[in-house]
DNA sequence: AACTTTAATGCAACTGAATTGCAAAACTAC
DNA sequence: GTAGTTTTGCAATTCAGTTGCATTAAAGTT
């Protein structure tokens, strides 16, 4: 995945290329506090710039149950499951058939119990 | 519904009424700031309970995108939409055809944009 | 290159939903 | 009753996320 692609309209400022690098490389979801130890950046300028990326469609982000957001690039369009025992959250690439009459579906969240915790 | 019936397990003292009360006769989930004026108790109390509430499955709750947590009673089995243009909320009452091996699905989550947004 | 304009960053202070400590009040048991 | 437990209210705290503001960096102009 090439960063300068997915930054058309945004200067790819080198605190903006972390910040992506460390998504790009992920395979799931990541709070601020999962990655904030892998960013020299203050805080301010990575939310700031999150939110510049979810007006640019670049990146999406829910919130879990441990009340922080999770930001994830969308490489190919996938759930999300979260586990309300262990809080663990997995990307689910089963394609899920769901299909609301006159609404527009961007992102699934799916909550219960994973495998691990049942 | 009776609100003796539901909270066996724990005292149904007169704030723990008043909640549930009001959650009974909503048709869609809540947040404590929806509420809090038609409760004469302290936020404190009313979270307190609201623990105690998910603790006895009671009741269930989730974040929406105002990062406000929603509470409700399941009286049936449903799942919820949020809309990321004006934050509403709403019951989705259509059988959703969602099973994944070896997960225990609890609530499903649909985010994306209602009728009136699009 | 120097100069202006605009955007991005760092730091500190702030916000607001939710939580916690603690003492007072309300139940329960004996 | 009164001893023990639970619930409540108030105030203070927590913590992810945001905002104000001054500084720095980049882009555009002559």
């Amino acid at each position: 995945m090439n960063l300068e692609n997915i930054t058309k309209n945004i200067k790819l400022t080198t605190a903006r290329r972390a910040i992506l690098e460390v998504l790009v490389n992920s395979n799931k979801p990541l709070s601020y506090e999962d990655i904030k130890d892998n960013l020299a950046m203050d805080k301010a300028t990575f939310y700031r710039n999150i939110t510049k990326f979810e007006d640019e469609n670049i990146i999406s982000s829910f919130e879990s149950n441990d009340k922080k957001r999770y930001f994830e690039i969308q490489k190919t369009k996938h759930s999300h499951f979260i586990c309300n025992v262990c809080s663990k959250i997995e990307c689910i690439h089963e394609k899920l058939d769901i299909d609301i009459k006159g609404y527009q579906i961007d992102n699934i969240i799916i909550k219960g119990i994973c495998p691990n915790c049942l």
